[in-house]
DNA sequence: CCGAACTTTCAGGAAACTTCGAAACTCGAT
DNA sequence: ATCGAGTTTCGAAGTTTCCTGAAAGTTCGG
């Protein structure tokens, strides 16, 4: 295999890893998901610690969270005592991943503390709790609509969805 | 001014300092943005340093990463030497400048890192390169189409956009 | 052009996060 | 039961990111 081929390769899982970082991912298991992405096949722990010169530890736990994200898969080999992990390769559905994980980390927990202020001053009508509590009503029910987008363009098919979109814009 | 309230508004700006955390956004500069955020009027640096305890070149640099999100702005009175800030607080304000500067330190270099590497394996016709070439080709197409989506987003005017878009899913 | 008021920068320490490596655990075959 | 291939957990070490306090810079009135 050409060599140049397995340079861009190999800059490709770096430079994706690097990216990552800058997500608020961590590095590894960025380079982990560009390193299967890629891959021809799927591949065993030993083979990421190898490519990707990590420990045993790190490979497991970060192939452990892209599974819970739903970005890779355990491959199971009829006769084979080992596993094998596979990411998911359909731009579409890494799309909904991302979201779906995205909302519950983020908007979800951001939502529930915007609900738990509102309700603790509800009692108080001084004209700085109203303020305070028309500021954060603000918020909370913008981040419901959005959420609401999110959740209706994930669950549909990404054929209809975009393109109609953008004839809407 | 109620004992209570105080607390609550203080609890407010905490969590959502720790959600800044969960977010890849610093803890201090979301703190920052929540007490301007809930603040009845502007404040100075010196109060805003004051009512979350932190450093003055903390402070100082926070709010100037504010300011280049676009979240704060500078405001100065007339006759005073000493800078207030003031939070954006119109919900799609806030939401399109978080999109822009998302897009700006997300997508961006992504894209780039795509880029570079399809057109460094174009030459080679291998059928391992044509396959690396086709995943990474997804991926790039994808992201111009959601950065052309989210661009037009942002551009619009939000009571009209998302409830048409609701409308359409 | 000086000094006071205010802002910005930066080196180094503190805190948070990531990674390693080894020990503990699981599970199926014998 | 025991072995051994394979997986998971966890404390310590390493790395990155953040924060402080002090020093340097800027700007304005006089």
């Amino acid at each position: 295999m050409s060599q140049d081929f397995q340079n861009v390769r190999r800059r490709f899982i770096t430079q994706w890893g690097a990216l990552g970082s800058q997500w608020g991912i961590n590095r590894t298991m960025a380079m982990i998901h560009a390193l299967l992405l890629v891959a021809e096949r799927e591949l065993s722990t030993d083979e990421v610690m190898e490519e990707l010169n990590i420990s045993r530890g790190n490979a497991n736990t970060n192939l452990r969270d892209l599974i819970d994200w739903g970005l890779v898969q355990r491959m199971v080999r009829p006769g084979e005592r080992r596993e094998y992990f596979a990411a998911e390769k359909d731009v579409w559905k890494i799309f909904c991943m991302v979201a779906r994980e995205r909302k519950r980390r983020e908007t979800e927990p951001a939502q529930k503390v915007l609900e738990a202020c509102i309700r603790d001053t509800e009692m108080d009508d001084s004209p700085q709790a109203r303020e305070f509590r028309r500021e954060l009503t603000a918020l909370s029910d913008f981040v419901s609509l959005a959420n609401t987008v999110m959740e209706k363009v994930a669950a549909a098919e990404q054929s209809r969805v975009l393109p109609r979109i953008l004839k809407v814009l």
